[in-house]
DNA sequence: TGAAAACCCTGGAGCTGCTCCAGAGTCAAG
DNA sequence: CTTGACTCTGGAGCAGCTCCAGGGTTTTCA
């Protein structure tokens, strides 16, 4: 299999892929007479379980480790548990100061006064403004990332 | 003010003023004899203005266009309400996918089975692999970004 | 008084996870 | 035999900072 083809299979950018062996992701795979990279299945299932592990939004890093897990399928991995239950308080973490924030936002809007057509006196600004002078504004105590 | 009186003040780091200064959000402040930074008060202003609104999340563009509406409160700035408008919806998209990787962290969570001690069979490693593979996993299909 | 600590400056590198580009080689179709 | 699609490598660029090296200045305190 050539990269354009893996990379297809797998739904990812054929740069990515390269990447990922440079990170030390995918491995190597052998090379046809002429240079180019010449992928097996295992790549591609490999490839796959990568992605997947992004679309949960794990970091490289954490990938990285399960994928060491999975080499060494005989030995204890105790990091994988651990690995999935951080991934889990971030999740909850980010959907906590995501909904403030979408509250705050919202707010914002409402106080603005049709400023798009008299050009002046915009309610979010002068929010904004206010918001940033401090006493008031809540978003910096709970929205601290 | 020198640069860390400033800082402190904002609660930002002192390389994100300098940092700001030179991505034109924050203007250059005159100097002392000794070329350090010297700070108004309207420099701490501006600067909370802008800790506002990254706490919201906005990128630096457009707090850069609101700025710009600020600096020019007489003439018509109809970028601002769309501006917050287009941040709700980024924030609202992001919170879906999020609550849909919650979801899936949680599935994956309970299919492990104490795989720490026993050291084989992890449960989580398994249901990686098989999502990977692909025709029952929803992830890839919900999680698009 | 003199030394050490704490501050300031600039320019540049590093982080994450890609994406894109230049410049060059390879291969298949018309 | 030319055109276009593919491949290679190495490096730059994105956001939004953060940190570092290598130098100068100011403050503190023994």
């Amino acid at each position: 299999m050539r990269i354009k083809e893996l990379a297809e299979a797998a739904g990812v950018d054929v740069d990515t892929i390269r990447y990922y062996e440079k990170q030390g992701l995918l491995p190597e795979p052998s090379r046809q007479e002429n240079g180019y990279r010449d992928y097996a299945s295992a790549h591609l299932e490999r490839l796959a379980f990568i992605r997947h592990c992004r679309a949960l939004e794990m970091p490289l890093a954490d990938i990285r480790r399960l994928l060491g897990a999975l080499d060494a399928p005989s030995e204890p991995h105790p990091d994988v548990d651990r690995l999935v239950q951080e991934q889990i308080d971030k999740v909850r973490a980010r959907l906590k100061s995501m909904r403030a924030l979408e509250k705050q936002l919202l707010l914002l809007q409402a106080s603005c006064g049709r400023c798009d057509e008299e050009g002046t006196d915009c309610g979010i600004l002068k929010e904004l403004v206010a918001a940033a002078h401090g006493e008031a504004c809540a978003c910096h105590a709970y929205l601290a990332h």
